[in-house]
RNA sequence: GAGCAUGUAACUCAGUUGGAAGAGUGUUGGCCUCCUAAGCCAAAAGUCGAGGGUUCAAAUCCCUUCAUGCUCGCCA
């Protein structure tokens, strides 16, 4: 707005053979000033102060400046000087219409909100990707919240983008409940509530099963007398935790000893790290022992009908041996009756998943099978040519594992964009392990394939994994492989899209004990207090429960926004590698959300909108008077609504969608502040009524993009 | 033991290339005869985790240190 001042002060500067160029600030309190300029930045002198005064009395001769007054603030060594420029009354007011005319015709051109500089180009966003075994809950939500809001930022920016969701039905968990599944089908048992909510408790019954199983298979290898049942019995606890609490004793006796000297026996060389392993190790299986015995009752009590079914059924067979060969059949797909029985499964819970993601606003593109990448070759195709490399080592049978040295990552880093920050360790990165010595492939390498696979298929510029910071190190490892193979666009263009786990109250959620607030009750729960808390305000009101069936939709449609607003706002307002306690209650009380807030200013100014449409009957074009509206609190909507496009380009520079978060809130505040001061409809004059309602309709625009970006839908009325 | 992230008001968090410490919640007190009070106004509340350094100037950059979370050789 200052730019011609900007012009008058350089060349003052370069009067006084001072080359610098000049930089405005924005003094704290307007009061002070119109703009600033901090003195220290341009002179080395020893009497700033002096110094001030005369650039003061200089500058103020600069037309249409009324006043330049001199500020100083104590430092160590010398003062730090500030110069307040106070512009004259009618130029400042010059200036302001200039900026509001300008403005507004750029908020209401169809462009705005835009910024197509990836035009053309295509972006891969592979989000939640949520295991098909348990319901989603709202810690899979954070992940789906910023997913599909990063596609919409995305989006912005020109971005073709294509939403994948990655399905991992190859592995023991799924096996799980697939053959849980089967032992209740059998049984002529049916779902009698939603799907995925019904897998998820079959999924958690098996896996207790199972780890109890794989305990007690411990125990026999370690010719421990233990009963074959599928429970931890009193007995059994003491047997186990016996034993491991001696050699525990041994193990940190041997620490102790390997502290004072530097082998244990003449042969053995162990290292202290290696038995603080083990230690950690044998301390976790003495709580696994516990918490399953407990897991195993709590189970029993929730779900009894399924619980009984599963037990009987399942002390039938051979729990492991068959698991492990449905998995075997599933995964070389050599029996159409077992890939079947898988896809029956997974895609029956995705629907769920869908169904879901769908009242939550988030669409996908593709959804892509992890079985269809293990039967199509490519993963043991990478692998081979991976092998061949100079970084791939030999571990015996079929075992391959791949180094990572400091050579080959520097060289990397020449021959991509990565930069040293991409790395998320210092020195020695891990080497990780592609196949497994019986010769199946191991997760990383199916996660080099699929990379690959992505790129192909879809010719992205760009992929972004929305993982969870936990897979920090994982992530980097998928590139350098990349870059081996000469896949060196790739490599560069693979980014990781890093958010930190959600707690709840303070406890984190597991789908292995069926232990979590699901999406969809989280949901429900917030329709239910909205619907509560609308017909109470409604009441204050004086407005009456809906009657006709548009009514009720229209309520139905209130409440969605208002659903919406309070579900997602609070899982994308802060900057994703803040780990997030969400309270649930505190978040259904409408006062301590912001959410809510900015769908209630959205109703206010479409409130607005509609009152003045009917009783003013006034045209609004752009072509009013801005000089009637130069007050502060509107030059700050303006100022804010016009930043939009700066700030979706940061919030994908920084890979940060809670800045666009922070926005609509900032704005729906300042129109707020706006709405008390200014009245529309009895603005005093017609004038003063259209350029008030321009404001007010370009604020419905800025912020109903704002929620759009957020996925959140835009409520006319509350 | 090593690496990464975080640490700002009682609580939840913003804080741009270093440039005058910011919101909301909560507390206290005001404001509905007037476009929706899920709102507005005012007040109180801070050693920016601690210590040091660089600088005219540090919440911001560098070093040290403390606290919390996560990760680190065949889990997916």
């Amino acid at each position: 707005m200052y730019d011609e001042f900007i012009t008058e002060i350089n060349d003052f500067l370069e009067s006084e053979k001072i080359m610098k160029k000049v930089n405005l600030l924005q003094p704290p309190d307007p009061n002070l000033g119109d703009f600033c300029i901090v003195l220290n930045q341009y002179s080395k002198n020893d009497d700033l102060f002096s110094l001030g005064n005369f650039w003061a009395g200089k500058l103020q001769d600069i037309e249409g400046i009324k006043e330049v007054s001199v500020f100083s603030m104590k430092g160590k060594k010398k003062p730090i000087i500030y110069l307040n420029f106070i512009i004259e009354d009618k130029i400042r007011d010059q200036l302001r219409t200039q900026f509001i005319s300008q403005g507004l015709k750029s908020i209401f051109s169809p462009d705005f909100g835009y910024n197509k500089i990836n035009e053309g180009k295509t972006a891969v966003v592979e989000h939640t990707s949520a295991n098909p075994i348990s319901p989603l809950h709202v810690g899979n939500l954070r992940n789906s919240v910023h997913g599909d809001t990063l596609s919409r930022i995305l989006e912005r920016t020109g971005f073709d983008v294509v939403r994948i969701f990655y399905v991992n039905d190859v592995g023991l968990q799924i096996s799980f409940v697939v053959v849980g599944y089967e032992l209740v089908k059998n049984r002529g048992i049916k779902p009698a509530i939603k799907i995925d909510l019904w897998m998820g408790q079959i999924y958690a019954i098996m896996n207790c099963f199972h780890t109890i199983q794989t305990i007690k298979n411990r125990a026999k290898e370690r010719d421990l007398q233990t009963d074959d049942s599928y429970i931890i019995s009193e007995n059994d606890k003491l047997i186990l935790t016996n034993f491991l609490e001696k050699q525990l004793n041994e193990l940190n006796t041997d620490l102790e000893k390997l502290k004072t000297v530097e082998k244990l026996s003449k042969n053995e060389k162990i290292t202290k790290r290696d038995l603080q392993w083990r230690i950690n190790k044998t301390k976790d299986e003495i709580k696994e022992i516990q918490k399953y015995q407990e897991i195993y009752w709590d189970l029993q009590k929730r779900f009894p009908q399924l619980f009984e079914t599963l037990r009987d059924e399942v002390s039938k067979i051979d729990l492991m041996k068959v698991q492990g060969d449905y998995l075997k059949k599933y995964e070389k797909n050599t029996d159409v009756y077992v890939t079947s029985l898988f896809r029956e499964v997974v895609d029956w819970v995705l629907e769920g998943f869908r169904w879901t993601l769908n009242r939550y606003n988030i669409p996908f593109d593709v959804i892509e099978y992890e079985s269809d990448l293990t039967w199509s070759g490519l993963t043991e195709k990478v692998i081979d040519e991976l092998a061949s490399s100079k970084y791939a080592v030999k571990t015996g049978g079929e075992g391959i594992r791949f180094s990572f040295p400091k050579e080959g990552i520097d060289e990397m880093l020449q021959n991509t964009s990565l930069v040293k920050k991409d790395i998320p360790i210092k020195g020695q990165v891990p080497e990780l392990q592609l196949r497994r010595e019986n010769g199946t492939a191991l997760y990383a390498a199916k996660d080099i394939a699929y990379s690959i696979q992505k790129f192909e298929t879809h010719k992205p510029s760009i992929i972004y994994n929305v993982i969870s910071t936990e897979q920090s190190l994982p992530q980097f490892q998928l590139l350098f492989p990349l870059y081996v193979l000469g896949k060196t666009e790739y490599a560069s263009n693979m980014k990781h899209y890093a958010y930190e786990m959600v707690n709840l109250q303070g406890r984190p959620m597991s789908g292995r004990i069926a232990a979590y607030v699901t999406a969809d009750a989280f949901y429900d729960e917030t329709i239910i207090r909205a619907r509560m808390a609308k017909r109470t305000s409604d009441a204050s009101r004086g407005i009456g429960l809906p009657e006709g069936a548009d009514e009720w939709n229209e309520e139905n449609e209130i409440l969605r926004a208002i659903a919406l607003a309070s579900t997602r706002y609070p899982l994308i307002d802060k900057t994703p590698q803040r780990r997030i306690s969400l309270n649930i209650d505190e978040e259904l009380d409408f006062k301590k959300n912001p959410g809510p807030f900015i769908e209630y200013a959205h109703a206010r100014a479409s409130g607005v909108i509609q009152t003045v449409k009917e009783r003013l009957d006034i045209d609004v074009s752009l072509d009013i008077d801005c000089s009637l509206i130069l007050d502060e609190q509107i030059i700050s909507i303006v100022t804010l609504l016009l930043d939009l496009e700066n700030i979706i380009l940061k919030s994908v520079r920084e890979l940060d969608p809670s800045i666009i978060a922070t926005w609509c809130y900032q704005l729906a505040q300042s129109f707020m502040k706006f709405y008390e001061g200014f009245p529309v409809l009895n603005a005093g004059s017609v004038e003063l009524s259209k350029s008030r309602l321009l404001i007010v309709k370009a604020f419905k625009i800025g912020l109903s993009t704002g929620l759009e970006i957020l996925g959140i839908p835009s409520a006319d009325r509350i």
